[in-house]
RNA sequence: GCGCCCGUAGCUCAGUUGGAUAGAGUGUCAGACUCCGACUCUGAAGGUCGUGCGUUCGAAUCGCAUCGGGCGUACCA
């Protein structure tokens, strides 16, 4: 497509040369240094003149002036000066053709590119742990996640989403304890998680009576390590029913992992670990524990080894960092994970350093996100104050049922729709905000359909497919742009315009919520545009032709947008 | 104590590499729609941008200090 930012830049640059041939230090693309006006009225784009006044030792309101001047690009845009500003004010039959052609040709996928092409980005998110049930507290990194590997596809990069699952550690050996002790194997299959949850929750009760429950649970540990049969079965069938529980929510949110290598997949890999740090001279004893000091870069030591000489969640991370860069070749490992652990990535991203990776430096990066608590409470399952996956889906989807029995009774796969509307809202709401914000629960906020959401958004993209519907033979015509020199149809032109830079936007700062606020702002433009203009005009074939292509590209791109973020977008609601 | 993060409208949050009169949603109040989908649209009210000093032509944005809050701070993950 012609980039009209870059037109106007490459237009504004011979203008300045031509003026005061004299300019020094200016950029070879002055695009970046162009910007969007607080209010439409102002322009398009607008040109700061502040930043010449200095070395042309010039008012800025002079050099807008002259610029003014001397500008000329009819076929681009016209400028106007207002103050130390130098407005632009597009084409606007020029900029429509040509946005409204990119946007069509590119067939859906408007904003897509290639600069990933070749390259590698590892994703370790959602990492549930074995034997707990799926809660909110789940929630972001699992929908933040599966947005970006979806963005960094779209962008042409090759992803590697990873399930880093937490299935190692002394619990699951009292948890074959208790299951030896007072489970079976009907129960749990029947009951899941939580029956898995019960046993263990069991075992603490009565190993706060009975200490010798401890080093049994200790005991099957052990078994599990040294790769005893019975252990190995027990525990993974564990797993197996976990993952059973997880899968179904997974499938509802649309979610999937290519690995779900996780810490007991690292545990016969940290040895050859240990043995690396101790080669490289970075292991020093410690209250007898093995640690590598980080006392120099401000950080507490970080432990490799227990003083008994297991290895911690640490040793698997580092293990698991180094298999991935041997496996993956990646340019990119994206750990999204709550801001709690940001000492411990940066402990494992320093040591990595240490030991001479200096890409651990430059391509490990821990996408954090803020914490989740409901109704102004710390989640705690012991405590109660906990909400589930499943259930917060369950009902997100019985409200979406419930207005779409209202509203459209007479709506085909009314199940179906109620699972995207209803999913939808929650993932929005999720990826509504910078991540590193706190989500605070509450059920009435959960299950707010109104004003900006998901739902508002699908249903602005099923209002443009109903229109689209309705066209007819009016689709057969020639269009004629200058019906969308209104101001509504060049707000919605510009925001196409913006699409892909949103998404770029999103990808380098790991924030998918700036393609939420993309697709709301279409939406919103969209919704003001259909109520000022009618788009479907018998009387005026061309004009109508031109509306709908309009329609069609805010469709595409809303579309586009939400499958970015992991929403779908149905034709009717 | 030290480290990381956060502080913008009643509430939830945006605010681009410093740039024009600090914006949305929600809630409150008041309106619009004979019409392509009323899950729509418009308006009003609501602000010492935590506070102070500094840098700058210009600071919500950068620096320093300070107050308030969250998280972390070696044998859990």
């Amino acid at each position: 497509m012609r980039d009209l930012k870059r037109d106007i830049a490459a237009q504004l640059k011979q203008t300045i040369m031509t003026v005061y041939p004299a300019a020094e230090g200016l950029p070879e693309d002055l695009s970046g240094l162009l910007e969007v006006p607080p209010d439409p009225q102002m322009g398009d784009y607008a040109f700061p003149c502040f930043k010449l006044s200095r070395s042309l030792r010039k008012a800025p309101p002079v050099i807008a002036q002259s610029l003014e001047a001397a500008f000329d690009a009819p076929e681009t845009a016209r400028a106007e000066c207002a103050g130390g500003y130098l407005n632009f004010f597009l084409n606007r039959g020029n900029f429509a053709q040509s946005t409204l052609k990119a946007v069509l040709d590119a067939k859906g996928r408007w904003g897509a590119g290639t600069e990933g092409e070749g390259k590698t980005i590892c994703l370790d998110y959602s990492s549930i742990n074995i034997a707990k049930r799926f809660h909110i507290g789940h929630l972001s990194t699992t929908v933040l996640g599966n947005s970006l590997r979806k963005i960094f596809d779209f962008l042409g990069y090759k992803t590697v989403s990873i399930n880093h699952l937490g299935d190692w550690g002394t619990q699951f050996g009292k948890m074959i304890a208790a299951y030896k002790h007072w489970g079976d194997k009907e129960t749990v299959e029947k009951g899941g998680v939580d029956e898995m949850t019960r046993l263990y929750v069991r075992f603490n009760q009565e190993a706060a009576e009975n200490p010798a429950l401890e080093a049994e649970g200790r005991a099957w540990f052990k078994k599990i390590e040294d790769g005893d049969e019975e252990a190995l079965t027990i525990f993974k069938w564990f797993k197996d029913v976990t993952l059973k529980d997880a899968m179904r929510v997974y499938d509802i949110l649309g979610v999937r992992f290519d690995s779900y290598a996780g810490e007991s997949f690292y545990a016969d890999k940290t040895a050859a670990v240990v043995e690396e740090l101790e080669q490289k001279g970075l292991l020093r004893d410690s209250e007898g524990a093995k640690i590598v000091d980080l006392e120099e870069y401000g950080m507490p030591p970080m432990l490799i080894l227990k003083s008994d000489g297991a290895t911690l969640y640490h040793t698997r991370d580092l293990a698991a960092a180094l298999y991935r860069m041997n496996t993956y070749h990646f340019d990119q490992c994206l750990y999204v994970v709550a801001y709690q652990q940001d000492l411990h990535f940066r402990q494992l991203f320093k040591v990595l350093e240490l030991m001479g990776y200096d890409w651990a430096a430059t391509r490990m990066k821990h996408v954090a996100f803020g914490m989740v608590s409901y109704e102004g409470q710390a989640l705690s399952t012991r405590k109660g104050v906990m909400i589930y996956l499943d259930e917060l889906l369950t009902r997100a989807q019985e409200k979406a049922l419930e207005i779409i029995n209202e509203k459209s009774p007479n709506l085909p796969d009314k199940e179906e729709v109620a699972r995207q509307v209803g999913v939808g809202a929650v993932v929005y709401s999720t990826l509504q905000n910078g991540r590193i914000k706190d989500i605070d629960f509450w059920w009435d906020r959960a299950l707010n359909f109104d004003g900006e959401t998901g739902p508002y958004v699908q249903y602005t993209c099923a209002r443009c497919g109903s229109v689209l519907r309705r066209s007819g033979d009016l689709q057969n015509a020639a269009p004629d742009y200058a019906a969308l020199d209104n101001d509504e149809a060049q707000q919605l032109l510009l925001l196409l315009s913006r699409f892909p830079e949103a998404v770029r936007d999103a990808a380098n700062k790991y924030e998918p919520y700036l393609i939420n606020r993309a697709v709301t702002d279409l939406a919103k433009a969209y919704n003001k545009f259909y109520y000022e203009h009618r788009v479907l005009d018998e009387s005026d074939p061309a004009g109508t032709k031109a509306r709908l292509e309009l329609t069609q590209a805010v469709q595409e791109v809303i579309r586009t947008g939400l499958s970015l973020l992991g929403i779908e977008a149905p034709e009717r609601m």
